[in-house]
DNA sequence: CCAGTCACG
DNA sequence: ACGTACGTGACTGGA
């Protein structure tokens, strides 16, 4: 063989590329999904496959058909979208940029032009790889042509290489057959009538029996045939037989094609960087190291140019910020604070630790000092490491970051370099790379670098003010997010205290058992292999020990806990896989996991972070403190290691229900409020609604089905997942939630109006304003738009809770503060917080927390929260 | 680097 | 008919 070419059948590709990704623009506004999707696409199947040509079809849709059998053919297809037809001369440029070459032949279909040039690619030696997300093309499959098909799913791609093997395994029959089998079945896609009345089933029954279409019609009389399929098939033969010649690819198509001219590398070049520069694709110019051409007029990159002026020792600094004249002071920093570039106006002052003559801390404080007004990127990290240096700081007035993280929540990340590009037409990184730069001394680089990133900050905040004020967000932004700031810097720097010696005993306990399982479940599968692969326990449950195999994933069989559970009365290993999972996980994750994370002060510092999450939440990183294990009694064990310190308690409040609560407020839902007014148990109250008895009749079962359906309803919930999730009929389960609508009518309303007014806006709310971009709403594919309008649902109820906790979090700080100067936040878990204070204050601490929490939002309901004080978390739970 | 799994709310 | 609940982060195995 000379070489593998891979073909591309680009409308296949570029409509997956399209559906199968959100909405992406370049910087000017223009849609560039498909093209991005198409770019990421192919980069997989190259890294994948490695071919040595690559070249790409395209249909051109001209007036005249290739067959004239079928004049409606191809009519019921639907038109090109707006948004990506005027993406398709982008992908060309693309494409002709980056040096592919592309088929196009007016008339002649994509599936017709892969088959023409496979065929050339056997004549001449090349083994051929058809890339397309159409079925149609499998026929063309042969020992040295495959076709790799693209899936697409939720944004992931998967690709299947079908050989003649791989496909008959899949089918059960040859690939040409495909012709003869929609001969008989027909395609309603492609407009092939086939015979009408014969579906995929008869159809596949008859080539089995009698190998092809002609075979079928060659047997007619055969008494296996029923009378009446016969009758469909005499009647149908002449569709038949023009369905086989529509179906049939043709491999004659009057085009140019040399396999060696598509022998192909990438050569980065200008033009391309040019291209992705306009499109905002900076990651392949990163991934491809695209460089602009030498001699191309030069981006437009912000230098950052101002004055620079050392400060070096307190006199300095004390003109530095009289010069400031109270104006926005705009620090740039490194990680240890030890190099603090601040900028105002078109000075930048240089605090150096090595250089400055007095107090570097002393400095630091009059820099940070609350009366020094002062904005910056992540000001909470900068926050958490003037406290460690124990420099008191205030002043903070803005932060850009969080500012861009609440005008478009599901951003990738916050990166001030790519925000420059988003919302100021600039880049801090210069255009010709490192080049330019590294002929600067080190020094100079880093300076530059510095007064950069406070310029950026500086023009940042000038685009995002009139911008949040205009979305309705100055309460949210100024009254949440930014104070909120100080109070994860605190909590963080603060840590949570963990006793060492117990958690190790923790980990050492599961050790022991840990090797006793593996021995057990090695035994009982006949040999040694490794339990944590799901790959290998697949193999030895359902090869090796023939199990039945629930469900798959896209790589083999499913082996998570649903599916473990179910075998649990099959076999012993299951349920020793399942206690080997739990010990492991718990030993990894919580054991040594947490070990290796406690600081030299004894503590767990987590790091929140304010700008991950699409509905408002925080999350917690290096370690997660807000996934500890507490559902299973072993791994609650872990809570009793997080403690207080000699002479304090913990004290733990979370909020009862909160979602459900705000559903019920935000729904005005008349049953949900007086349920919740009641003070009955809300579950229990659903169980009675929902199958109808008393309260007073209501069993376990019932009440935690009716907890089940409620967690559903504010997830956006549908029958199948119900019943799944706890084991009913999906009739069942839609007669649960067809009763609770009815029930809890206003609920009913309450969800069709939030999807309508999210479809209308674009965006799904909380009640504190807080959006979510949701151009989900309006995609053309079924699982996007679902999943668009489940989000529309959830995201308002969860974000508006996130948005409760976060200003409690804020008041309860600000009252610990005033009144129990002693008392520490220490973490937040969504719905609870947790305190830790002196013994003697526990009382006034637990009143602190539960007055604050309940009395953040005035709800149609009231927001109860629980308090519970001890000496370990566990305990104060 | 991704997929699978599982810990939490 | 579609394919199936919302939001996270850490760890392990295996291309």
């Amino acid at each position: 063989m000379n070489g593998t070419i891979m073909i591309l059948d680009g409308n296949a590709i570029v409509n997956r590329a399209f559906y199968g990704i959100r909405m992406l623009t370049a910087p000017d506004g223009t849609p560039t999904n498909a093209v991005y999707g198409f770019l990421q696409i192919l980069q997989r199947l190259l890294d994948e496959r490695k071919p040595d040509g690559v070249c790409v079809t395209f249909d051109v849709h001209a007036p005249t058909f290739r067959h004239e059998l079928s004049d409606a053919y191809k009519a019921t297809r639907k038109p090109m979208p707006e948004e990506l037809r005027v993406q398709m001369p982008l992908l060309k440029q693309t494409l002709d940029a980056m040096g592919i070459r592309r088929y196009e032949l007016a008339g002649w279909e994509a599936d017709d032009l892969l088959g023409t040039m496979a065929r050339v690619c056997e004549e001449q030696r090349y083994q051929a790889l058809l890339v397309t997300g159409d079925r149609d093309s499998f026929q063309l499959i042969t020992d040295d042509s495959h076709v790799v098909f693209i899936k697409s799913r939720m944004g992931k791609t998967e690709t299947t290489e079908y050989d003649p093997a791989l496909f008959r395994e899949e089918y059960g029959f040859d690939p040409l057959k495909m012709v003869d089998l929609k001969s008989l079945m027909g395609d309603s896609s492609d407009n092939i009538p086939g015979v009408p009345g014969i579906g995929e089933k008869t159809a596949l029954e008859l080539l089995r029996r009698f190998g092809s279409l002609d075979g079928v019609y060659e047997n007619l009389d055969d008494a296996s045939i029923k009378p009446g399929q016969r009758k469909k098939l005499t009647e149908g033969e002449k569709s038949a037989r023009e369905s086989f010649t529509l179906a049939t690819i043709r491999r004659d198509a009057p085009i140019a094609f040399t396999p060696s001219d598509t022998l192909w590398t990438l050569t980065p070049n200008g033009t391309l960087y040019d291209l992705f520069r306009r499109l905002g694709f900076g990651r392949f110019i990163e991934k491809w190291r695209l460089t602009p051409d030498e001699d191309a007029a030069p981006e437009t990159v912000f230098t950052g140019e101002c004055t620079s002026v050392p400060v070096t020792d307190e006199s300095g600094l004390d003109a530095a910020l009289a010069a400031t004249g109270g104006k926005t002071v705009y620090p740039a920093c490194g990680d240890d604070l030890d190099y603090v570039v601040f900028e105002c106006e078109e000075t930048g002052w240089i605090l150096d630790k090595n250089s400055y003559q007095g107090d570097y801390n002393k400095a630091l404080c009059k820099l940070f000092a609350p009366a020094v007004p002062k904005a910056g990127h992540n000001i909470k990290d900068i926050q958490r490491r003037l406290l460690s240096l124990g420099v008191e700081n205030g002043g903070w007035v803005f932060d850009t970051a969080l500012a861009a993280y609440l005008l478009d929540a599901t951003a990738a990340d916050y990166d001030l370099d790519r925000l420059c590009q988003k919302y100021c037409g600039f880049s801090l990184t210069p255009a010709n790379g490192d080049g330019q730069l590294s002929l600067l001394d080190d020094g100079v680089q880093r300076l530059t670098e510095y007064l950069q990133r406070a310029a950026a900050v500086a023009c940042l905040e000038e685009v995002f003010r009139p911008k949040l004020e205009a979305l309705g967000m100055h309460t949210l932004y100024y009254d949440i997010e930014l104070p909120l700031c100080p109070v994860l810097a605190e909590m963080e720097h603060t840590g949570f205290l963990v006793d060492r010696e117990a958690l190790y005993d923790f980990g050492r306990s599961l050790t022991d058992r840990i090797a006793a399982l593996q021995a057990s479940i090695w035994e009982l599968a006949g040999g040694e292999f490794n339990i944590l692969s799901p790959k290998q326990l697949g193999e030895v449950l359902f090869e090796k020990l023939s199990l039945p195999a629930g469900k798959k994933t896209k790589t083999g069989w499913s082996t998570n806990v649903d599916v473990l559970e179910k075998l649990r009365d099959k076999h012993p290993i299951a349920g020793m896989v399942l206690e080997y999972r739990e010990l492991t996980k718990l030993k990894s994750t919580y054991a040594d996991g947490l070990l290796k994370t406690i600081a030299p002060d004894g503590r767990i510092h987590t790091t929140f972070q304010m700008t991950v999450t699409d509905t408002g939440r925080l999350s917690s990183r290096e370690p997660n403190l807000q996934n500890i294990p507490i559902r299973r009694e072993l791994g609650a064990g872990v809570r009793r290691m997080f403690v207080a310190g000699p002479g304090n308690v913990l004290v733990d409040a979370d909020y009862s229900q909160i979602e459900l609560r705000l559903l019920a407020h935000m729904s005005q839902d008349e049953t949900m409020i007086a349920a919740f007014l009641s003070g009955e148990d809300i579950h229990a109250v659903t169980a009675s609604q929902v199958f109808g008895v008393p309260l007073s009749d209501v069993t376990p079962a019932m009440r935690s089905r009716a907890k089940a359906v409620n967690f559903g309803i504010v997830y956006g919930i549908s029958a199948f997942s119900l019943a799944q999730d706890i084991g009913v009929f999906q009739s069942e389960a839609k007669a649960y939630i067809d009763t609770y609508m009815e029930k809890y009518h206003g609920v009913r309303a309450y969800m069709q109006t939030a999807i309508e007014t999210a479809r209308e806006q674009g965006y799904a709310a909380t009640m504190y304003g807080r959006r979510r971009y949701l151009p989900e709403l309006s995609s053309s594919n079924f699982n996007l738009r679902s999943f668009g309008e489940r989000v529309a649902r959830n995201m308002p109820i969860q974000g508006t809770a996130a948005d409760v906790m976060k200003l409690a979090m804020i008041r309860v700080w600000t009252r610990l503060k005033a009144e129990l100067p002693e008392a520490r936040l220490l973490l937040q878990v969504h719905d609870e917080l947790i305190v830790e204070c002196p013994a003697a204050q526990a009382d006034a601490a637990a009143a602190i927390l539960r007055e604050e929490m309940e009395h953040t939002a005035d709800c149609a309901v009231p927001l109860t929260a629980d308090a519970g004080v001890g000496a370990s978390w566990a305990d104060a739970h």
